[in-house]
DNA sequence: ATGTGC
């Protein structure tokens, strides 16, 4: 695949074959280097009918099930524009959520391994089973379905302000639980509030840098003070709607006469039956999946408040794997788009109506999870970003998950950590290895290629303290 | 990511 640099972190793969637009990647050489197939995967994007402007992908691309993680790619329902489960990913609305303490890192010292041992029994994870949250019944399931995160708040789990400084106040709206499957339903009722396991953890940070001290401020953000991340999905709920709607999807392509260059790629039209029951359903697993967010933050506030003395207030919560009808404007024109965002945050630009007054002058915060021995980011989106308001998610993965636990030893891993003063509360030692930092590219790079590209701005670096790891 | 595999 020929990629053409045109700016100084923007390469362009030019339409041939069946691309209907061109691919645009922003990143470094160095960035590129270990993301071959998924630039292919770039390319198979712009394939998809009524794609509009180009197919993007993040300084973090790496292959993934059709669409490569990093992916970004609008479609216009008015022409034709489908919706790709692949565009999206298993993990429906996995996602990021920030809180900041009311005391410095100097001030927890003392106390911190007490602060895990308190964490580590009430924060369920690891694959299968255990859930903050035990459901009376499928009436209550349905009600986090539509509800997410202000269903949980409604029922004593979070307060009022937590709903302000979450992406869509708490709940994606249009949520259909009528087009979740019965399996779905089964598999989700027992892990609602739960962070699951892979890159999925709850982490004790401190701040360690304030690149913008005015946004650190609106944010709530101050160098040296504590802060908690939550990094986690919709569980088994939201890999079998995507499971379900990408077999539905491709039972029926032939009839609505879409080809498509790689089968991964299954998609209907946003407005079709299949279109619509499975935006229906993402938006009840994306809802899900806040709630989710919403009872382990509780669940983490109660911890920091006996042990520590500490309050946990909402800096803001968003996912990074979504597809949503937004409105962008197209050379000067309005229109409708549905923005698949596959492991790529949404970055709305200071201003931006969609914003909670308070953070409206300085944007939206956006993100970005590391990994556990290196950093993690929180950055805001910028006027005139280039790909649909949108920025990088994380560090994105070098090596495979095999090949990660073939060279590293978990044990060890741990040790290392605790050495430079990180500690670590494992679910099992091979899914820590998987996890090792060297597994992944350099975080700081792919900050650094995010904003060169024009898709954000740092507000501040945030270091680990202590890891509580799916 | 995922009761890690048709």
């Amino acid at each position: 695949m020929e990629l053409v640099q045109e700016a100084p972190y923007r390469f362009r793969i030019e339409p041939t074959g069946a691309m209907r637009v061109p691919g645009v990647v922003f990143a470094s050489r160095e960035l590129l280097g270990s993301a071959e197939n998924a630039i292919d995967q770039v390319a198979n994007v712009a394939a998809l009918p009524g794609v509009v402007r180009a197919s993007y992908a993040m300084p973090d691309i790496h292959w993934g099930y059709g669409f490569a993680i990093g992916g970004v790619a609008a479609t216009d329902p008015q022409q034709g524009g489908v919706v790709s489960p692949g565009g999206v990913g298993f993990d429906i609305s996995c996602g990021v959520r920030l809180m900041a303490s009311d005391i410095d890192a100097s001030d927890l010292e003392p106390v911190l391994e007490k602060l895990m041992d308190g964490l580590d029994p009430v924060i369920p994870r690891g694959m299968g089973k255990g859930a903050v949250w035990r459901l009376s019944g499928r009436r209550e399931l349905t009600g986090i379905l539509t509800g997410g995160s202000r269903y949980a708040v409604e029922h004593g789990h979070g307060n009022e302000r937590d709903l302000l400084r979450c992406e869509d106040a708490g709940a994606v709206a249009d949520a259909d639980p009528d087009h979740v499957g019965e399996r779905a339903l089964e598999r989700g009722a027992g892990q609602v509030g739960s962070l699951g396991s892979g890159n999925h953890f709850l982490e004790v940070q401190r701040v360690g840098e304030i690149y913008d001290r005015q946004v650190a401020e609106a944010f709530g953000l101050r160098n040296g003070q504590i802060c908690v991340m939550i990094h986690c999905g919709s569980r088994g709920l939201g890999h079998q709607v995507c499971t379900d709607h990408v077999r539905a999807m491709e039972r029926r392509m032939e009839r609505y006469g879409i080809q498509v260059p790689d089968r991964q790629l299954a998609c209907a039209p946003v407005d079709s039956a299949e279109g619509r029951a499975y935006l229906g359903a993402m938006a009840a697993a994306a809802n899900y999946g806040r709630a989710n967010r919403q009872l382990l933050a509780q669940a983490a506030r109660q911890v920091f408040q006996r042990i520590a003395g500490a309050r946990l207030d909402l800096v803001y919560d968003v996912s990074h794997n979504l597809a949503k009808l937004e409105e962008h404007a197209v050379d000067g024109e309005r229109r409708r788009l549905c923005v698949h965002r596959k492991g790529a945050t949404r970055a709305l630009p200071p201003g931006h109506p969609d914003l909670p007054p308070d953070l409206r002058d300085a944007g939206q915060p956006v993100l970005i999870p590391g990994t556990m021995g290196t950093s993690s980011y929180v950055l805001v989106g910028m006027p005139g970003g280039p790909a649909f308001a949108s920025a990088c998610h994380g560090a994105g993965r070098v090596q495979s998950r095999h090949q990660a636990a073939r060279g590293v030893d978990g044990r060890r891993l741990r040790a290392t950590l605790e050495e430079q003063g990180i500690a670590v509360r494992p679910s099992s030692w091979r899914g820590l290895a998987e996890e090792a930092p060297e597994a992944y590219k350099d975080v700081s790079a792919v900050i650094e290629a995010s904003e060169g590209a024009g898709l954000c701005r740092k507000v501040a670096r945030l270091l680990p303290v202590g890891v509580v790891k799916g």
